[in-house]
DNA sequence: AGGGTGACCCGCT
DNA sequence: CAGCGGGCCACCC
């Protein structure tokens, strides 16, 4: 269950944000990759929960996938994010993004 | 301080 | 290739 979002975020949660917002246009990158860029390689998973924590577009939280190149997980659901990756010029195939667009 | 949850990951079967 | 289990981490009550 998630109670109710919290209005204050963590530092973590922002840096979570700083790193997503540098993934050029047309590119992905994984849950991993993106804790790694904060400096923590393991914290994969916070990441996701940062990300979910946030509902607004100013963050391209849907260049972030999961290491195997599927979707992974979207606040307005997998098929509007494939959608907004396609848009962009990144291939979906299988629910998957092809491994060359991933960083 | 402790327990539960989640947009994860990896190895094994 | 799919399913299961255990491990990791940050955040909330």
């Amino acid at each position: 269950m998630k109670p109710n979002i919290a209005q204050t975020h963590s530092k973590f949660t922002q840096k979570v944000w700083a790193a997503t917002k540098k993934i050029p246009r047309g590119k992905v990158a994984t849950y991993t990759a993106v804790a790694a860029m904060i400096g923590n390689p393991r914290s994969s998973r916070a990441v996701g929960n940062a990300l979910s924590q946030n509902r607004d577009a100013h963050v391209p939280c849907h260049r972030v996938v999961r290491s195997d190149g599927s979707i992974g997980g979207f606040a307005r659901g997998t098929e509007a994010k494939i959608k907004l990756l396609q848009s962009e010029g990144v291939q979906v195939a299988r629910n998957k993004v092809l491994k060359k667009y991933i960083i």
